[in-house]
DNA sequence: CATGAGCATGGAC
DNA sequence: CGTCCATGCTCAT
């Protein structure tokens, strides 16, 4: 840290010539990070923010702020932060550009680092050099690559080409990112913390800042030399968050990935604040409007960088962010981010940036060996990568190499998404990453498993929680979001990104089907964590509760009126899958059992019967639970039945709940399988390679695989009809009152009518055209349950599949959905003559999309229909509960 | 032969 | 039609 200038006795000002005293201060910083030593006087006259009006008035690069007209001189490091670009152009000083936060957050990210292009080659050069000194392994952390970049350009600019370039313009662009690291990097002088530990008196000092709201009182006061931020160091870093992100501390659960919905109870998407404000809140949930503002389109951006594909827009939510910044209070600029492409992720070990992207967020390199890159991953580990690029038909590829380790160690696969992001005030480039579904798929028509993208259409949800969002794939397997929420904008882009994306992508996208949950919804299951008051803050007259941790989730019930009109809740035992009869007012945790039922003694074991009926039930559950419902019925009833039943409802309530522990196992999902979609677990896509016994295509047709799958389907429909006889008969006498009348959604038939259609078609020789859900089963089948006196693990899965609900639970879900849906539906059609709107497609196992869909959603196991999606927001039968208003 | 580096190809947009 | 980029192909090691 020592200056550049502390060799010299002399005052840093070459203007001055004084000699420093002995405790020389310090003035601006430098591009090596030093600060220049300045003696007393010019240090008061840059404290005073008149440095440049003192000594570089003759100077160029003079400009008028747009909004006050006070003259700033942007042709030099000293006062470069002291304005901010105009979108339109111009510049503003920073005191007008405080009035707008919202405005002036915009500049921010995009500037740093597209400077570059924007400058000739011979100063790409330049800055090439210092990017890659700063790259390479030399003293100077390429952390600080982006200030110094822009600064020793700005430095260039000056004292070799001013006035090549238009400087103004060139130092404007400069200008947002250099303030900010500018401003940090003192800070963290001045903390004299490493930059990863810098918790304390840092954060304490953010922390302040965020209290204070709009701090950066000392630079209004210095506003009239615009060159007090420079003086500022310190105490201007409130203005940072208008360039960026300040990453909240972390509340203790937050920080252990409890994130959740966190936060306080904000109706947040009704309320977006300065991002100031954020920081105080749990922020989870507060973010919606943040996120978008903050990882939504790049913003106007003087050299187009908005011209991204939105695919490569940054997404990230709050909790990623946190995440990336750890425990420092760092800003965080999202660059941009990439699903791993299969060669991406594949041994190669080389990343394919998108070239816009390369371009702009990375240091510039001119040959193609490129230079390397040091990149921080979400754990504080700095990895080195070669940012170089291939000649391509004139242009150029730009990759990243030697990614592999990373890759691995962040255990990624085709289809997670990395992201790149620039934590300031530190500069590091930081890779962090998002798992689209646990699982990978490296096949190459699988390579990818959208969850991410899949997911949603609708912008519905502002989930903030991460751990809420779920996609349930064909085959039943949950994926969960790994890193964080999408909010609903980026669900959107998701999407657009998925109609962007190849073919193959969309095969996956296709196949992946989201557990929604509205924003409302969501809020609607917090609860606060055990033992916490909240403290009511009032921001800018909003009221929110804050707790100091995160709430977490609660279980979704059923609300409803008892007999005696009073208002109950009807909540479902995580154990025994009971529904029990609770006050409305109660608050149930995530996992409730019956063993938490203090309010009925009477039913606070498992063994104690259900109150509810499954046809009470049946009515009480949204319609697309009634599935579900029966289900649990079944399960009680048939003991056999009761692994894949609980499967079901465990699905159901990860989805919900947010159990993120039991889906790892269902995230290694291999491969094998070529059909199998990322994510699948099933016993043959965990099956290690040293698995004995053939395995078996999915289109296998051999004996044992059709006489499995056959006395599976067997089973299941006797079981299921006997279990079902009397509520398909009451089903029946519903359809047949209102045979020509469109499904009620109250009906059970209906939606268990419409998807047998499709999926009921258990018709052995069909693979069926959801055929990816139904491919997977029998191949689970007839790879992993051969006679041979083996288990049938399809049906009986390993108590570790068990556990992970969404593999190969699912799939036998779904073979029980369709063993009960056909029944269902053959009981309708004798009884009603095909009434349903969809019952007579059996033989048609596509055409009915929507039906099938339905119920695939229904029962958790995902459709491959894309328009499932769009039609009507799968969901899983307790999900249905919360799923968002299709 | 396996692997990796570099380049070419072709689909998608 | 041009660009981008995922992946294939070829060659060197």
């Amino acid at each position: 840290m020592s200056s550049a200038s502390s060799s010299s006795k002399l005052c840093y000002n070459s203007e001055c010539k004084e000699l420093k005293s002995e405790r020389p201060r310090k003035g601006w910083r430098l591009r090596t990070g030093d600060y220049a030593e300045l003696c007393d006087r010019c240090v008061s006259v840059y404290e005073e923010g008149r440095f440049c009006e003192t000594f570089h008035l003759n100077a160029t690069g003079w400009r008028c702020c747009e909004t006050c007209g006070k003259q700033v001189h942007c042709g030099c490091i000293v006062s470069s932060h002291a304005f901010t670009l105009l979108d339109p152009g111009g510049i503003e000083c920073m005191k007008c550009a405080r009035k707008n936060v919202l405005w002036t957050s915009n500049p921010a990210w995009p500037t740093s680092l597209c400077f570059n292009s924007l400058l000739p080659e011979r100063l790409k050069d330049l800055s090439f050099k210092n990017w890659s000194q700063l790259a390479g392994s030399g003293p100077v952390p390429w952390r600080q690559a982006p200030s110094l970049f822009n600064s020793s350009v700005a430095a260039e600019l000056q004292s070799r080409v001013p006035y090549e370039v238009d400087m103004s313009g060139g130092v404007n662009k400069l200008n947002a990112s250099e303030r900010l690291s500018t401003s940090s990097l003192e800070k963290k002088k001045i903390e004299d913390f490493s930059e990863r530990l810098m918790n304390g008196s840092l954060k304490f000092g953010a922390r302040e800042i965020l209290e204070n709201g709009n701090a950066g009182i000392k630079v209004e006061e210095n506003h009239s030399s615009c060159l007090s931020q420079q003086s500022c160091s310190l105490k201007e870093e409130p203005s940072t968050p208008q360039f960026g992100l300040i990453v909240p501390h972390p509340s203790p659960n937050e920080a252990n990935g409890q994130i959740g919905v966190s936060g306080t109870h904000l109706r947040a998407t009704s309320t977006p604040m300065p991002k100031q404000f954020h920081g105080n809140l749990h922020s989870g949930v507060d973010l919606s409007g943040e996120a978008q503002v903050r990882n939504g389109r790049p913003r106007v951006d003087a050299r187009g960088r908005n011209l991204l594909l939105p695919r490569y827009w940054p997404r990230f939510t709050d909790q990623e962010l946190q995440q990336i910044s750890g425990d420092s209070n760092s800003v965080i600029t999202p660059l941009f981010e990439k699903m791993l492409s299969a060669s991406d992720a594949g041994r190669i070990g080389r990343l394919v940036l998108p070239k816009k992207c390369a371009e702009a967020y990375f240091p510039p390199i001119s040959q193609p060996e490129g230079l390397p890159l040091k990149v921080q991953d979400a754990k504080g580990k700095e990895w080195v990568f070669q940012f170089r690029f291939w000649p391509n038909n004139n242009s150029r590829m730009y990759v990243l190499e030697g990614v592999t380790p990373c890759i691995q160690a962040m255990q990624l696969q085709a289809g997670d998404i990395v992201t790149f992001s620039r934590l300031e005030p530190e500069g590091k480039l930081v890779m962090g990453f998002r798992k689209a579904s646990t699982a990978p798929s490296s096949d190459q028509d699988n390579e990818t498993n959208k969850n991410v993208n899949g997911i949603s259409t609708h912008g519905d949800a502002e989930l903030a929680d991460p751990s809420s969002w779920y996609k349930v794939d064909k085959s039943g397997y949950i994926a969960k979001e790994v890193l964080g929420a999408k909010s609903s904008i980026s669900r959107k882009r998701k999407n657009s990104t998925l109609r962007a994306k190849s073919k193959r992508v969309r095969i996956e996208n296709e196949d992946l089907i989201e557990l929604k949950i509205t924003w409302e919804e969501a809020q609607g299951l917090l609860r606060p964590a055990p033992n916490h008051l909240p403290s009511v803050v009032v921001i800018e007259g909003f009221e929110f509760e804050e707790y100091e941790d995160a709430p977490v989730l609660g279980k979704p019930t059923i609300f409803a009126t008892d007999d005696a009109g009073d208002k109950i809740q009807w909540v479902q035992c995580e154990d025994c899958f009971k529904w029990r009869k609770l006050p409305a007012d109660a608050l149930i945790p995530s996992k409730w059992t019956c063993s938490d039922n203090s309010w009925d003694p009477e039913r606070s074991m498992c063994s104690a019967a259900q109150e509810l009926t499954a046809e009470q039930l049946g009515h009480l559950l949204p319609h697309r639970n009634l599935a579900a419902a029966k289900k649990m019925k079944a399960t009680r009833q048939d003991p056999d039945n009761v692994e894949a039943l609980e499967g079901l409802d465990a699905l159901a309530n990860l989805a919900i709940l947010g159990e993120t522990e039991s889906l790892p196992a269902s995230s290694q999902a291999t491969t094998k399988h070529p059909r199998h979609r990322p994510g699948c677990s099933c016993i043959v896509c965990i099956q290690p390679p040293s698995g004995k016994g053939p395995k078996h295509k999915q289109t296998c047709t051999c004996n044992v695989c059709l006489t499995v799958k056959r006395r599976f389907r067997t089973l299941m429909l006797r079981r299921e009809k006997k279990q079902s006889e009397k509520e398909a008969e009451t089903t029946r006498k519903k359809q047949q009152q209102q045979q020509q009348q469109p499904p009620l959604p109250e009906k059970l038939q209906d939606d268990d009518s419409v998807p047998c259609s499709n999926t009921g078609n258990n018709s052995p020789k069909h693979i069926r055209e959801v055929n990816d859900v139904s491919d997977d089963e029998p191949n689970r089948m007839k790879s992993s349950s051969p006679f041979k006196g083996q288990i049938d693990l399809n049906i009986k899965p390993e108590r570790e599949e068990e556990l992970s609900p969404g593999s190969d639970s699912g799939g036998m879900m779904k073979l029980i959905q369709d063993a009960t849906d056909r029944y269902l539906r053959q009981q309708r059609l004798s009884s009603s003559g095909g009434s349903g709107n969809s019952s007579g497609n059996q033989s048609q196992p596509n055409a009915d999309g929507a039906g099938g869909e339905k119920l695939s959603n229904f029962v958790s196991l995902g459709s491959n229909r894309s328009d499932a999606i769009e039609d009507r927001p799968a969901t899983i039968s307790i999900k249905a509960s919360t799923s968002t208003p299709g």
